[in-house]
DNA sequence: CGGAGTGTTGATAGGAGTCAATATATGTGG
DNA sequence: CCACATATATTGACTCCTATCAACACTCCG
C-alpha cells in the first residue's frame, strides 16, 4: 500500500539543462496525501495555509512550541539541532510528501527545520490537524505510516553512524540519495543539495573528513565530482560493495526521513 | 497526558537485598495500557497470549515476518540487528510498557528482540491487533504515542552516536539509565542489566573501549563499580557536565525505547 | 576445583580530528 | 560585465583517540 505513483511525477525532463535551471529545479514528488486523498483529504488540506520558503530559510525554530503541523510539498528540508560545541547536527532529511516534525500534540519538536532548496509547504494548526486525524481514517493511516517509516529511517541512520569509517558512511549516503532521486538513478548523477558542512553534520564527521572521503572515492574511480554539489556515480557496484549494501540502489532498507 | 502512574509501581522494596534476589529482581512499570485501559483495553489484552521469557532468549528473530505484535509487561529487552562484520548492533532498549517492534502491518520488523532479563510479554496476531487499533481510539492513541516517543528516543540515540568521545557516550548512557530506573535514581545505583558486549553494541564502540571508559570514570571519582553489572554514581553533577547534559537525571530529552 | 564466559589492562597502528594554508565558487556592488 | 569580498571546498601536517591484537584477572557455573 501507498506505493509511489511514478507516473504522477512531473518536471523530470531531459538531462541537459543550463546550470542556472538545474540549480533552481524543484523536486516534485507524489505525496501520500496526493495518493489516497479522494475528497476528505483534499478538504482537509484546503484549510491549510500554503507558503513558499526560500533556500536556507528556517521553517521552524528548534525551541519553538510547534504550534502547527507542517507538510513538505516541494523541495528538500533538513531537521537539525544545534548541539552546543559540536555545531549543528542534522537529524534527518525530509522529502516532498513528508510531514515536517511529527511531534506529540503540544510537545516541542526538539528540532528545527530548514529548507535546503527552495520549498513549498503547507501549515495547519496542531489542534486542527489532530482533530482531522481523529475524524479521518485515511489521514490517520498516513500519519501512522510516516511515523513507522520515520522509525525505520532513523534506525538506518543509527546503523550508519555506528560505522566507524568515513568513506563507508559517505558511500551509504550517496546510495541513499541515489535511491531517492530517480533522475539520478538513471543518469547516475546525484544532486546533493547539501553543502559539505551539512553532509558532515548528517554523517557525524568533520568537513575536512567528508572532503577527503569524496576525494578518496574519486581517485578510486568510483565517483566523479563534476560540479560542486553534484556527484556522478561511475561504478554503483563498487560503491555498494564498499558501503556494505549488497543490493545497491533500491527502496530497500535505505530510507531517509 | 499519559503521565506515568508512580503509585501503581510495585515491587520497589527496600534497598537491602541479597545478591541473588537483586539479580533476579523484575522491573514492573506502569504500562500505558494499564493507564487508560478501562474496559475495552482490558478486553483487547485479554485475548492476547501471555508468555514468560528466560533471560537471554530471543523473543523475535531478525528476519522473522513479524506475525504478531508483542508487548513487554515485565523485564528489559533489546532490539538488535546482526550487522555482518561488526557484530551485533543494538538499536534500542525496551522497557515494560513498550511495544516490541512496532512495524508496518505485514512488513518485516528488520530487527530481532532479545530479553536481557527474565521477562513477561503478551503476543497478539498482527491482523487482530491492527483491527483493534482501528476500533479502539484509546489503543490508537497509545500506538501513535509510542511511535512518536520512539522517534524522539532514536533521535537521541542519533545525537549520542555522533559524539566522538567514548567516555561521553558512556556517560550519557548511564544518565539515561539512571533516569529510567527510579530506584537507582534515589540510591544512585544503576543496575545495568547489559553486558559490556551489549553496551558496546549499543554505543557503537568496542568492548575494550567501553571497559576503558568505565575505568576512566572510576579513577576520576565520578562512579564506583561495586559489582559486575552495577554502577554507583558518586557525582551525578560531574557526570552530567561531562556528558554535556546540563540538567542531569530527568525525563527530559533522554528517553530510550 | 576447573573451565568457559566475562571483564580489565597493555602495546601498537590506523584513522579521524584539529589547525593552517590554498583554491574555487558565490554573491554583491561598482 | 568585471572586481572584489565572502563563503565554500580541498589539501597538507600533525596529534589524539579508538580499534585491534594479546595477555591476564575475575566471576559464574557445573
Amino acid at each position: 500500500m501507498l506505493a509511489t505513483m511514478e507516473s504522477a511525477a512531473v518536471d523530470r525532463g531531459g538531462a541537459e539543462r543550463s546550470m542556472a535551471a538545474r540549480r533552481q529545479r524543484k523536486t516534485r514528488w507524489p505525496a501520500p496525501w496526493d495518493k489516497l486523498a479522494p475528497e476528505e483529504m483534499q478538504e482537509i488540506l484546503r484549510q491549510a495555509r500554503r507558503e513558499r520558503v526560500a533556500r536556507g530559510k528556517i521553517i521552524m525554530h528548534e525551541d519553538e512550541p510547534a504550534a502547527s503541523v507542517i507538510g513538505l510539498i516541494e523541495g528538500i528540508a533538513v531537521q537539525f539541532r544545534d548541539g552546543g560545541q559540536q555545531g549543528r547536527q542534522i537529524l534527518a532529511l525530509r522529502f516532498p510528501g513528508d510531514f515536517l516534525v511529527l511531534a506529540q500534540e503540544g510537545r516541542a519538536a526538539a528540532c528545527g527545520v530548514e529548507a535546503v532548496t527552495p520549498a513549498r509547504i503547507w501549515r495547519m494548526p496542531q489542534k486542527e490537524f489532530w482533530r482531522s486525524v481523529e475524524d479521518c481514517p485515511a489521514l490517520r493511516r498516513i500519519v501512522l505510516m510516516q511515523a513507522l517509516r520515520d522509525i525505520d529511517a532513523e534506525r538506518e541512520q543509527i546503523v550508519l553512524l555506528r560505522e566507524p569509517s568515513a568513506v563507508v558512511r559517505l558511500g551509504r549516503l550517496l546510495i541513499l540519495l541515489a535511491g531517492r532521486d530517480k533522475s539520478a538513478a538513471t543518469g547516475r548523477r546525484i544532486l546533493l543539495h547539501l553543502s559539505r558542512r551539512d553532509i558532515a553534520a548528517f554523517l557525524g564527521l568533520q568537513i575536512e573528513t567528508v572532503s577527503r572521503a569524496f576525494t578518496q572515492l574519486r581517485v578510486a574511480g568510483i565517483i566523479d565530482l563534476p560540479r560542486r554539489r553534484e556527484v556522478a556515480i561511475r561504478s554503483l557496484e563498487r560503491l555498494a560493495t564498499l558501503a556494505g549494501v549488497p543490493s545497491g540502489i533500491g527502496p530497500g532498507r535505505c530510507g531517509v526521513g
